[in-house]
DNA sequence: CCGAGTTTCAACCGCTTGGTTGATTAAGTC
DNA sequence: GACTTAATCAACCAAGCGGTTGAAACTCGG
């Protein structure tokens, strides 16, 4: 399975896990940009310059090539759950994610019907940390935790989940850093005339 | 559905415009279901009740048929632009378009690569709304009022854009009329705080 | 350097897709 | 009531889909 080993190995012709690699990268890149049902598996096959047989060798076919990156999502969320920080830092985070390939990847599974990357202790976590927040000042009191999550989270992620519509009203490319960087600073803006400082 | 016309048309046989209007709600509701790529032709004509050529009769195919659904959309969108109403009336009206086929549909396409369903008007219309506002003082005057749209609508559409993590977030089902109430007072909330009032 | 096992590929397959065809039925006209 | 036009349908089709096959290319222990 994995030879790993150390010499020739820079330039090794077969190299299975490099392959899985540049399939599952490929395969996010796919799916981010035109979601599950548009992606063709030859498109993946060509982007990671491999044969399409491997999908189905090394992941069982086009769904489980999917569901392996749905999985695989649960870490980079994780990743981001910073435990005490600000929350215009968190908020910025996640305004970031946006751009990556699983940002984009999230953001359709979350209008298909499928099978949803049911990552409910980093959404407990984070809720948990919101009502923190409320209790420790930072934000109004009178509004439910979990609501307010979910409100966070969407302004969060509208330059992905309202790519057309943002760039319509700013008239700039939202998938870009600079446009993430504008929006993160307006948003820490917003959150904190949210809790009450001018 | 609605047979508006006196004479004997309660059960005509041919009936072309009727039968347009089926084709164009079920491809609304099986288009804001899965999307523009997974959705097929057979099954709209099946929710119709009509046969599939009838797609290509009266809309030139599937795409046709697409794209005359996006375009009606604007006047769906325009009628909720009101003018002079509170900015929760406002919000709150938009949660609600979260529940039908439309507003699902207009979700999928900012998604997509695809033809975005172009409302400039629309939307500039409502961001100089948002610089009234805050001229009035009713938000807070150092967001950029287009940044400020973006993640009010973002925020109101999170019942579409976020359903599957709406759904883990309360335990609720994101997409009922009880749902969108209870978000919207949520949202009545945050933006009464943004103004500045407690 | 050989043989066993792994990794890769070109070619192919059955199925589903969106769309078309040609015939059938109803409505309007004189 | 025959003729024309519009509306509807069942059957068919080429193209593209995801997936499989069987063998070639490679790695490595002996």
């Amino acid at each position: 399975m994995d030879q790993r080993r150390s010499p020739s190995a820079s330039e090794r012709k077969r190299d299975p896990e490099r392959t899985r690699a540049l399939l599952l990268e490929a395969a996010a890149a796919e799916f981010g940009a035109k979601g599950y049902a548009a992606t063709r598996t030859t498109d993946i096959a060509a982007r990671a310059g491999v044969n399409k047989q491997l999908i189905s060798y090394y992941f069982g076919g086009k769904e489980g090539l999917y569901k392996e990156l749905a999985t695989s999502w649960h870490g980079t969320a994780a990743e981001m759950a910073s435990p005490e920080q600000p929350l215009d830092t968190v908020l910025a985070g996640f305004v970031h994610t946006t751009l990556t390939d699983h940002g984009r990847l999230w953001a359709w599974s979350n209008l298909a019907d499928d099978s949803p990357p049911t990552d409910e202790a980093f959404l407990r976590a984070q809720v948990e940390q919101m009502r923190e927040r409320q209790n420790a000042g930072e934000l109004p009191a009178d509004l439910d935790p979990g609501f307010l999550l979910l409100a966070l989270m969407a302004a969060a992620s509208a330059p992905l989940t309202l790519r057309h519509t943002a760039r319509q009203i700013t008239g700039e490319d939202p998938a870009t850093p600079e446009f993430a960087t504008k929006y993160a600073e307006q948003l820490a803006l917003l959150v904190r005339h949210l809790s009450g400082r001018t």
